[in-house]
Formats: structure tokens, sequence, C-alpha cells
DNA sequence: TAAATCTTTCAATAACTATTGAAAGATTAG
DNA sequence: CTAATCTTTCAATAGTTATTGAAAGATTTA
């Protein structure tokens, strides 16, 4: 297989798993090309390469540099911006746990904690499963968030070192 | 907070929830009130509660079947169908890992395999950083993959116990 | 300061995804 | 067998989300 056609293929491997994770695909596809290039690539380049337009391409790359996933890169002697993606993936896993925890997460804990203010009725069956779910979900939400924090702080190898001694 | 209310939050917020993840909101949002209700739901009772349509009812309520999400459950002397949902939250959990690992990540794999075999020139710096990026996509996976495996078939408080362990 | 170059915005439009509801298809009861 | 009840399908439609590109806004250069 050639370059341009394994690229191809990866970019749009990326973009249509993104679309089914609730990310916008063009998105997905500058990250996935940021992601196989060694060197920063300008906005005019992202467009011609992945035939973007101009608002599209800024909008997509601000909302990357938002991630954490992308960074804005001077090149001494040009005037544009050029952009360059964090490459290793344990890190950019991280980076995504940690922004999902955050916008997710944590608002969810949130709303599961009013819940629990239900008037509870402990008699009515109706109640009683309502706040039984309620709570099964907050523990488990609350567990998680624990781990993922602690997840976001760790060390690749250790991590999957451990993880494997865990689970085996 | 009344319990219909509660109800209606918790619909809405795990519809929107869904949303964010590429799920459909409707599909959620039956499978909220199901998860919330002790006792099986008619298609024709959750059309009413949920505001929605027969068709929509219909092909949601078949998705999650398909999750493995809701059973659909005969009540002796009923003509109708009704539903049920699992409502332990870890074996939610697992069983949308499951699928989802076997909807996703098990082709991404596949793919990921394939583009390794690209056309190697060592010395050029471009197929060098695609390949050692694909190489590193695939390690992870490969090891997200292994993990996920082992989670689907642990057993939730033991998992939870050690996973702590691990991470403090 | 003016011109050139680059970045951002946003209203219009396109593309995509989900919903509706009527009709056809099944199944059960009598 | 026929009517009644329930389930599924699917083309039309609505709703949502993303993209475009021209224009305005910034920044740099000379």
């Amino acid at each position: 297989m050639k370059l341009e056609a394994a690229k191809a293929q990866f970019i749009q491997t990326w973009g249509s798993l993104a679309t089914q994770w609730g990310i916008n695909k063009t998105m997905a596809q500058i990250h996935a090309l940021l992601l196989v290039t060694p060197d920063p690539i300008s906005q005019e380049d992202l467009m011609e390469e992945l035939s973007i337009s101009r608002g599209s391409a800024n909008m997509n790359i601000r909302e990357l540099i938002d991630w954490g996933l992308v960074d804005r890169v001077i090149i001494p002697g040009e005037r544009k911006e050029f952009f360059l993606a964090e490459k290793d993936i344990w890190k950019v896993f991280r980076q995504i746990v940690k922004e999902r925890k955050k916008r997710e997460l944590e608002p969810l804990l949130k709303v599961l904690q009013q819940l629990q203010a239900v008037e509870g009725d402990k008699k009515n069956r109706e109640a009683k499963a309502f706040t039984d779910t309620i709570e099964n979900i907050q523990k488990f939400v609350g567990q998680a968030d624990k781990s993922l924090d602690s997840l976001v702080k760790a060390d690749e190898s250790w991590f999957w070192g451990n993880l494997i001694k865990l689970i085996k």
C-alpha cells in the first residue's frame, strides 16, 4: 500500500469512528492528518489536503486546540500559523478522558445528586425503584470518576503493567 | 422534588448525555424510562409517556434489544409485548463495552493491521512518522481491547476493589 | 499609515439523522 | 375463516448539525 493511500484510509477511518462517538467528522480528520504528519501544517495546507473550507478548518482547529490535542506553532520567518498534534497516544487518550470527565461526568454527578432528593415514600414501589436505580448509577459514576482521575495522572507503562496484573 | 419531575429530568439528562456519545436521544430516553420503572412497560405506554410515534418507539426498542439492554417480556393473559430493562448498572456498562468493542474496536484493529503494510521507505521522514503513529495506536488499541475483554468478564466489587488498590 | 497577509465570524445552505404515521404484515381469539 | 389486535416497515418530512465562503477583523510589514 502506498503512503498516500494509507494516510487517506487512516483519515477516513478516524473520521467515521469519531462520528460514532458524537465527535465532528472533520475535526477528527484534521486530527488524524496531524497525527501522522511529523511537521507542523498550516491552515491553508489542511484545507487543501482535506478539501475543506476556510471556515470549517478554522473552527475545527480551534476545537482541537480547546481539547488540548493540537498546538499552535510559530515558525520563524513565517507569517501564518502552523499546527502540530501531540503524537503520544497515551497522552492523547488521557487528555480526552480528562476533558470528557470535566464536561460530562461531573455535570452528570451533580444532576444525580439532585435526583436523590426525590420525595421518598418508601412504601411506593415506583419511588423505590427510582431511588434505587439513581443510587446505583450515582455510585457507579462516582467510582468511575475517581478511577479516571487516577488514570489521568498515571504513567502509561505503569498503568498497563498493573492493569494486566489486575485483570489476569 | 416530586417523583414525576425527577423522572422527567433523569430521562432528559440521559437523552442529552447520549447525544454527546453518538447515541440516538430517543433510544436513550426509552432506556432511561425503563431503567427507573420496576415493571415491564408496553410499547403503547412508552409512546404515551415519552410522546413519541409508533415507528420511533418500535425502532428504538428493537435497537435496545439488539444492544442487549432491554428484554421483551410476555405477560400471561396480555396480548401485547412488554419491555423490561436490566437495572444493574455494572451489567449495563459491561454490555455496552462488549458491544462497542465488537462493533468498533475490533474493526479498527483490522484496519490498523492493514495500514502497517504501508510501503516503508525507512529513510523517508513522512513514511516513518506514519508507521510510528500507526504502530503506537495499534499497540494502544490492542492493549485496550485485551483489558476490556477482561473487564467484560469481571465481577463488579472485585473489579472496583482491585482498581482502587491499583490506582491509589 | 497604508497595504498586504492572515484569522475569525456568521448567515445561508447543504448534509445528515431521526421521526412520523399510514399501510401492510403477523398473530391470536373466537 | 374472519375479525380484532398488535407489530413492523418505509417513504415523506422534520429536525439537527456541519460546511461554506464572503466579508469583517487583526496583525504585520514596509
